[in-house]
DNA sequence: GCCGTAGTACGACGGATATCGTACTAGCGT
DNA sequence: ACGCTAGTACGATATCCGTCGTACTACGGC
C-alpha cells in the first residue's frame, strides 16, 4: 500500500524575490554551468545526465545544485530522472535582458562555431 | 636627473580579445565590485579612494585588481592617484547588452532607493 | 630633505569552491 | 525479487577567495 505522496523528494528553490544578482552572476561564472544554461536555453527541459559536463557524477550534481540554489534553474524529479529547466520568466522579470545578453555572449564567444 | 620615463608604473590589462565571459561574470559577482562598477558607470573616472567600499585599503586594491584583470575596468596612474574607468566600449562590443542589464538590475534590486 | 597621502606587496587566515571516489537510495523494467 | 540506471550524500582534498595588518614604494608639496 501507499498513500501516493505527490512529492517524495522535494528540492529547495529560492523564491523569486529571494534571487540575488550576485548569486546569479556567480552561478553563471563557471564554464560548466554556463554550458548547462546554454543547453537548457535551447530545449525546454533536460535531465542531468543528458548534458555532458566531462566531470564526475558528484561534480555534476554539485553544479546543478549551485544553479538551482541561485535561482537560475528549476528542478523536479520525474521517475528516476531529475529534469531541469531555466527559470527564464523569473530571471527576465528580475533582471531584464541579463540572461539574453549572457546567452548571446556565450554563443558568440564560447562556442567555437559548431 | 631623470630620463623622463613615460610610464613608470605600468598596469596589466587584458587585451580586448582576451576578455573572457566567465571572468567578467565572476568579477561582477561580488557586492563590493558591483558597487565600484555602478559608481564608475555614473562618472567617467574615479580614484580608488574616492569609492567607499567599507573595507581595508588592501582589500580595496584587491577588488580593483580583480576588475582590471577581468577586463571590466581600465586603470592609469595620475600623480599619486590611480584612476579607474569602465571599459564600456570593449564590453559592449564583446558582450552586447550585458553591462547595461547588470547595471539596471543592480540599480533596481541592490540600491535600496537612495 | 622630509613628510603626508595613495596605493602596493606580502603573508596570514578562515571560509567557500571544484573536484573526486565510494557508498547509498529511488524508480523502472523484467 | 532483482538488477539497472539516475542521482544523492558524505568525506577528502586542493585550490581559490575575501579579508586583514604591516611594512613598503611613489609622488607631490612644503
Amino acid at each position: 500500500m501507499s498513500s501516493a505522496p505527490p512529492q517524495l523528494r522535494t528540492l529547495d528553490h529560492p523564491d523569486s524575490a529571494e534571487i540575488r544578482l550576485e548569486d546569479v552572476l556567480h552561478a553563471l561564472s563557471d564554464p560548466a554551468r554556463l554550458h548547462v544554461v546554454h543547453y537548457l536555453a535551447g530545449g525546454g527541459e533536460a535531465s542531468c545526465s543528458e548534458i555532458d559536463l566531462a566531470v564526475s557524477k558528484s561534480t555534476s550534481t554539485h553544479h546543478f545544485r549551485v544553479l538551482r540554489e541561485a535561482g537560475v534553474i528549476r528542478q523536479v524529479y520525474r521517475g528516476t530522472a531529475k529534469m531541469s529547466c531555466l527559470r527564464r520568466e523569473d530571471l527576465d522579470t528580475l533582471f531584464p535582458g541579463l540572461l539574453e545578453a549572457v546567452l548571446r555572449a556565450y554563443e558568440t564567444r564560447c562556442v567555437p562555431r559548431a
